[in-house]
DNA sequence: GCTTGACCTGGTGTTAACTCCAGATGATAG
DNA sequence: CTATCATCTGGAGTTAACACCAGGTCAAGC
């Protein structure tokens, strides 16, 4: 696949998989014979990850050593789960502490209703 | 209340606090004869609100126009509601986003369980 | 009355995560 | 053969969200 392609597939700018390459984001993409990358299967596998896990937060950071481990091979797996889980462990903390704003959002939104619901009454009075 | 108290109370920099209030994100603490903030409970109510919320990745834009319309008086209730709806919509999305992101962490940490144990097995097997 | 320390304002500095750009190169269409 | 086009690389520019700093004020302790 072309860049063009893979960048259109996951609806991220060339520049930004290039970027993703450079820092180590994601593996080292095989060139062609002129210079041209050219994404494999697994290639793509890895910008879907990535961009996954980016998405829901995980910092680039952690991710970075991910893949770094990753190519260190089988002797790595260990540490691996390891960073996994402790950045699952985030995640969950950063989900609950959302799940505490969204039940404040919904009784915030649930009095705003009764102010309105309120106000229209006092509209309708002194229309009377 | 003084800034210094306001800022271990909430855990954030004097800085930010300052900030915060510059741009809108908390609305303006008066300031008593000698032009030093004295933070009412009001205040303090705003910062911590402003603080969960930013901690759950509302996006400052919506909090400013929030602060702004509150400002406005009762007359902005109506749009208080909406943008407090919309905002909570968003909310949602990124948690099911990170609800996905969180079932995919499980599924790979399980997997990289049975490679550390297989691992281990050709380990014995080595020894004997 | 002088020093110290918390606080002020306005403005500059920093960092992360892209984003853009210039100049070069190789393939392709006419 | 030439022009266009997608792509390349290395490096500079941008934006958000603070963080830091200089120079000044004011109240309090000694």
């Amino acid at each position: 696949m072309t860049i063009t392609e893979v960048s259109e597939k996951f609806d991220l700018t060339q520049d930004t998989l290039r970027y993703y390459e450079r820092i180590g984001l994601i593996p080292h993409v095989n060139r062609n014979k002129s210079g041209i990358r050219d994404y494999t299967e697994e290639d793509c596998k890895w910008v879907e990850f990535i961009k996954c896990m980016r998405n829901a937060g995980l910092p680039i950071e952690a991710l970075i050593e991910y893949v770094a481990l990753f190519q260190q091979g089988d002797e790595t797996i260990g540490s691996r789960k390891e960073l996994l889980t402790e950045q699952r462990k985030q995640l969950i903390r950063r989900m609950e502490d959302m799940q505490k704003t969204l039940e404040r959002l919904n009784y915030k939104i649930e009095s705003y209703e009764q102010s309105v619901v309120k106000k229209e009454k006092e509209l309708k009075r002194a229309e009377d």
